[in-house]
DNA sequence: GCACATCGGTGGCGC
DNA sequence: ACCGATGTGC
C-alpha cells in the first residue's frame, strides 16, 4: 500500500511541475461552478450527479482534457468507460476537440465490453480460452442453449431456451459463475438451470467462445483470482471515469471497484433519475450507494439545465418527485418561460396519430403562435414499439417523411447475419456455429440428416464441423446433390481462407505464426478484403439466392442476361449486402470488421432529408429535440402494467423515470397525449379496452400545463357535436389531476358541455345498469346489456356486435348526448 | 427437403 | 395483429 502512495506522490510531483510550466487552461472558463468543481477535483472518488441537459458530457470530457493537460496522466493511463459505442465516439471526438488534436492515444476509452475484449484477449488463458476467441451474439447464444436444452431432454415448450438465456444473462449480470449461484436460485428453469449454465460455460470454452456477459464475468473472475494481474491494472489505470453510472449492473460495478481499489481515483457520472434499464440488470442501487462504496466520496450536482424551458423542467421535476429512492436534484434554467407543456386526450390511437400529424403540419408552418419548426426538430417518443405502427400508417398515408430511430439494426438483418457467418467461417474455419448457419444457406440439399452426418463425422474425428464436413464429403458419406454441393462449399471455404492472407512471406522461422491473429506477419493479400467479401458472397451462391431464376424460355432468348432480384424484399436484401461490402472499406481486414460487428450495435443513419423522428423512450435517452410528442400516456401502457406487475413499486419508479426522460428530451415544446380506447391483446381478451389517463398525468403541475381542446371527434369543427361528446367522455376521469385539467378547460374558454352531468356515468354508478337494459355507447351505438362483471359490461350492440366495455362509457338510452 | 398452415406468445434493447 | 417456431402434406 505505502509503496503505491510513494509512487503516486513521486509521479504527481514531477508531473505537476511539468503542468505548472504548461499553458493556461482556457477550457475551464467555459464551465459553470458545479461543472468546474467536477473537473478540478481530480483525486479520490467523485460522483457527478448530472441531471438531463446539464452539460454532463462537457464536464466529463473537460475532466479528461484536464487530467492530460495537467500531466496527471498520460492518455493511455486513463480508463474511460461508456455503455454505447456512440457515446465512446462522441467522447473521443470532444476530447480531441478540447485538446486541439485527435484523441487517438486514448486506447482505454470505450465501452465496458470493448475494453473487456481487449483485456480478455491478453489474459484469455486465465479463463481457459485462446486469445482469438469469438464473441457470440444473442442468436448464437440461443442456438447453443437450444442444443443443450434438447440434449437434456427438456420440453422446450414448457421451458423455452429463451427463458434459460434470460436466467443465465441475469446470473452473469450479477457476476455469478455456476458454482456461485445462490441456493435461492437453484429452482430456476425447472431445477436444471444451474446445471445447464455449467454445461453452457463448458461448451463455450470448447468452442473458444464467449457471450457478452462473459466479457465482464471472465475479467471479474480473473481479477479476483489473480491479484497480480489486478494490481498491474490498478497501477496502470491512474484515473477511472465512468459514464451513465446509473446503468451499471453488478458485474460492471465489481469490475470498476476492483480496478479502482488501489488509488480510488474514480469519477462516476450519472443520473439516478434516468435509470431505465433495470430490466436489463442495471442496478440503480449502484449509484445510490456510491458514497457508502467509496468512503469520502465527493458528490457534485450538476443542476443548471441548458436544454429546456422552465415549464418543461417544472413538469419533469414534479413527476420525478413522486419517486422515493432518489439522491435528489432540482433542475433549473435561466431560459425564458416559453410554452407550457401541452396536454390533450383523444378517442383512440388512430385519432391521436391523426392529431399529431396535423399538429406537426401546423407547427411546421408556424400557425400555432410559435416559431415554425423543421421536421427534423420534431420527435415522437412512445413507450412500446407497437405504438409506432399507427403513427407510421398515418405518416405514410399523408406522405410525411419520418424515420424510426433504433429499429432493426442493420447488421441484425437476416442477409447481413448470413454474410457475416460466411466471413466468420472463412476467417476462423473452426467456428462451428457460423458454419452451422451457412452450411445449408442458401439451400444445398443438406437437410437434417446430412447435417447430422457432418456432426457425427466431426465428433468421431475430434475436429471442427468444417473439417468433419470435408471428411464426410471426401468419404462420400453424403450422397447425391447434397454431397456435391458440400464438396463445393468446403473447397470454396478453403480457397477463400487462403485469400485472407495472400502469399505467405517467410520472415524467419519463428515469426510466422499461423494462428490467424497476426495478419501483419503476412504479405499483402492478392485481393483486398472488400473484393474477397464480394467473391465469397458470389461464389457461395448466396447473392444468387436472391436473384430471380429465369425460365427456360428467357434463357433461350438471352444466354447471359442480367439477373433481377426475385421480389421487393430480395432487392432490399441485395442492397443491404452491397452496403455491407462498401462498409468493409472502413476496416483493414475481415477480422477487424468481424470484431467490430461483434461489438457494435449502432444503426446507420440514412440521408439528410428533414424527417420526423419516431422512437421508443428507451431509444430517446441522450437525445434532444426542440419539439417532442409523447403519446399513449395511459395507465397500463405507460406506466406499463407488466412492469408494475413484475417488480411492483420498483417497476413503477422506473416507469416514472422513463416519463422524466421523455419530458426532459424537449427543448421548447412538449406535448403529452392519451387515448381513451386502445386495441389490446392480452391473454384471452382481445379487443378494445377503455383506458384511463396515466397516473403520471396527475403528477404534472397544473401551473405549467395547458390543456388543448381536441378537434371534433368526427372531423367536424369546433361546434360539431363530436367535441362535446368527447369532452363529456373525457370528463369521467376521476383523478384529481384530471379534475384540475378540467377546471382549467373552463378557464380557457371551453365551456363544459351542458349535458355532461347527465350523460356521464360515474364509475360508482355501475350498479345502475341492469341485465337487459338498453344502453348507448359513443363508438358502438345502441345495445342491450347481457352480462355484468365488475366495472365491465357485456353489451350486444345492434350494429357493432357483442362487446365487453367499461361501464363508464355507457349511458342509459334516455341520456344519449345528441 | 420445401412450401404452406397453424399455433403460441407477446417490453423496453446495449454490447 | 403479427412474428417466429413448429407441424403437415407433397
Amino acid at each position: 500500500m505505502s509503496s503505491f502512495d510513494e509512487n503516486d506522490a513521486f509521479e504527481s510531483a514531477s508531473l505537476s511541475a511539468r503542468a505548472m510550466a504548461a499553458r493556461p487552461m482556457p477550457y475551464l472558463d467555459d464551465l459553470n461552478p458545479a461543472q468546474r468543481e467536477a473537473v478540478e477535483r481530480l483525486d479520490g472518488p467523485v460522483l457527478m450527479l448530472a441531471g438531463a441537459g446539464t452539460g454532463k458530457t462537457k464536464a466529463l470530457t473537460t475532466r479528461i482534457a484536464h487530467l492530460l493537460s495537467t500531466g496527471r496522466a498520460r492518455p493511455n493511463e486513463i480508463l474511460a468507460v461508456t455503455f454505447t459505442n456512440k457515446a465512446a465516439r462522441e467522447m473521443k471526438e470532444r476530447v480531441g476537440r478540447l485538446l486541439g488534436q485527435p484523441a487517438e492515444g486514448m486506447p482505454w476509452l470505450g465501452t465496458f465490453h470493448s475494453i473487456c475484449v481487449k483485456l480478455l484477449r491478453r489474459h484469455a488463458e486465465l479463463a481457459g480460452l485462446k486469445s482469438n476467441f469469438t464473441i457470440l451474439d444473442t442468436d448464437d447464444q440461443l442456438r447453443l442453449l437450444k442444443q443443450l436444452v434438447q440434449a437434456a431432454n427438456i420440453d422446450d415448450k414448457r421451458w423455452p431456451a429463451r427463458m434459460l438465456a434470460g436466467i443465465i444473462d441475469d446470473w452473469k449480470n450479477r457476476a455469478l459463475t455456476p458454482d456461485k449461484v445462490p441456493a435461492a436460485d437453484a429452482g430456476a428453469y425447472n431445477n436444471k438451470g444451474v446445471d445447464l449454465y455449467a454445461q453452457y460455460q463448458t461448451r463455450l470454452r470448447e468452442l473458444n467462445a464467449v457471450d457478452f456477459g462473459d466479457l465482464l464475468l471472465h475479467m471479474v473472475t480473473i481479477f479476483r483470482t489473480h491479484p497480480d494481474v489486478l494490481e498491474q491494472y490498478q497501477r496502470w489505470f491512474r484515473y477511472i471515469l465512468v459514464d451513465e453510472y446509473q446503468d451499471t449492473n453488478i458485474a460492471q460495478y465489481l469490475w470498476l471497484r476492483l480496478l479502482a481499489g488501489g488509488h480510488k481515483n474514480i469519477c462516476c457520472v450519472g443520473d439516478d433519475d434516468q435509470s431505465i434499464y433495470g430490466w436489463r440488470g442495471a442496478e440503480v442501487g449502484n449509484i445510490l450507494r456510491f458514497e457508502k462504496d467509496f468512503p469520502g466520496a465527493h458528490v457534485v450536482r450538476l443542476e443548471q439545465n441548458y436544454r429546456s424551458t422552465p415549464h418543461i423542467l417544472a413538469a419533469a421535476s414534479n413527476v420525478i418527485r413522486g419517486n422515493e429512492s432518489r439522491l435528489g436534484k432540482e433542475l433549473w434554467t435561466d431560459k425564458p418561460e416559453g410554452e407550457k407543456v401541452r396536454l390533450i386526450g383523444h378517442w383512440d390511437a388512430e385519432e391521436e396519430a391523426r392529431w399529431i400529424c396535423e399538429e406537426i403540419d401546423a407547427m411546421r408552418s408556424g400557425t400555432r403562435g410559435m416559431r415554425p419548426f423543421e421536421l427534423n426538430e420534431i420527435a415522437i417518443m412512445v413507450r412500446a414499439t407497437h405504438q409506432m405502427k399507427v403513427l407510421e400508417d398515418r405518416f405514410l398515408k399523408i406522405g410525411m417523411p419520418y424515420r424510426v430511430i433504433g429499429g432493426v439494426p442493420f447488421y441484425r438483418r437476416l442477409e447481413i447475419r448470413d454474410a457475416i457467418a460466411y466471413f466468420r467461417v472463412v476467417v476462423s474455419p473452426d467456428n462451428d456455429l457460423a458454419f452451422e448457419r451457412i452450411v445449408n444457406t442458401p439451400k444445398r440439399s443438406l437437410g437434417e440428416k446430412a447435417q447430422q452426418t457432418i456432426q457425427r463425422t466431426a465428433r468421431d474425428h475430434g475436429v471442427s464441423l468444417l473439417q468433419g464436413a470435408r471428411i464426410a464429403a471426401e468419404q462420400g458419406l453424403i450422397k447425391g446433390k447434397g454431397g456435391a454441393a458440400l464438396r463445393e462449399l468446403v473447397d470454396g471455404l478453403a480457397r477463400w481462407n487462403a485469400m485472407t492472407r495472400g502469399p505467405r512471406i517467410e520472415i524467419d522461422d519463428d515469426s510466422v505464426i499461423d494462428n490467424g491473429a497476426e495478419p501483419a506477419r503476412y504479405g499483402d493479400p492478392e485481393v483486398s478484403h472488400i473484393e474477397l467479401a464480394q467473391i465469397i458472397l458470389d461464389e457461395s451462391g448466396y447473392t444468387e439466392s436472391y436473384l430471380k431464376p429465369l425460365s427456360d424460355e428467357e434463357l433461350k432468348l438471352d444466354p447471359s442476361p442480367p439477373r433481377r432480384p426475385r421480389d421487393h424484399e430480395a432487392a432490399g436484401r441485395l442492397e443491404n449486402l452491397k452496403e455491407l461490402v462498401n462498409h468493409l472499406g472502413e476496416f483493414e481486414n475481415l477480422q477487424g470488421f468481424l470484431e467490430h460487428v461483434s461489438l457494435v450495435m449502432d444503426n446507420e443513419q440514412d440521408n439528410d432529408e428533414p424527417k420526423v423522428s419516431i422512437m421508443t423512450l428507451h431509444a430517446a435517452k441522450g437525445l434532444e429535440f426542440p419539439a417532442v410528442f409523447l403519446p399513449g400516456w395511459e395507465d397500463g401502457l405507460f406506466p406499463s402494467q407488466r412492469s408494475m406487475d413484475e417488480t411492483g413499486l420498483k417497476g413503477l419508479e422506473e416507469e416514472r423515470r422513463l416519463a422524466y426522460v421523455g419530458i426532459t428530451r424537449a427543448e421548447e415544446v412538449c406535448t403529452i397525449s392519451f387515448a381513451s380506447n386502445r386495441l389490446i391483446f392480452s391473454g384471452d381478451f382481445k379487443g378494445w379496452q377503455s383506458m384511463l389517463p396515466s397516473r403520471f398525468i396527475d403528477e404534472l403541475p397544473e401551473d405549467h400545463v395547458e390543456v388543448l381542446t381536441p378537434p371534433g371527434l368526427y372531423g367536424g369543427g369546433h361546434s360539431a357535436p363530436g367535441i362535446e361528446t368527447h369532452a363529456a367522455q373525457a370528463n369521467v376521469y376521476n383523478s384529481p389531476g384530471w379534475k384540475r385539467m378540467q377546471a382549467r378547460q373552463g378557464q380557457y374558454g371551453m365551456s363544459q358541455p351542458r349535458e355532461s352531468r347527465n350523460t356521464v356515468i360515474d364509475a360508482t354508478a355501475v350498479a345502475s345498469f341492469a341485465l337487459g337494459e338498453r344502453v348507448f355507447h359513443q363508438k358502438f351505438g345502441y345495445g342491450e346489456v347481457i352480462a355484468i362483471e365488475g366495472d365491465k359490461v357485456e353489451v350486444a350492440f345492434e350494429k357493432a356486435g357483442t362487446k365487453k366495455v367499461v361501464a363508464r362509457f355507457l349511458s342509459a338510452k334516455d341520456d344519449v348526448p345528441f
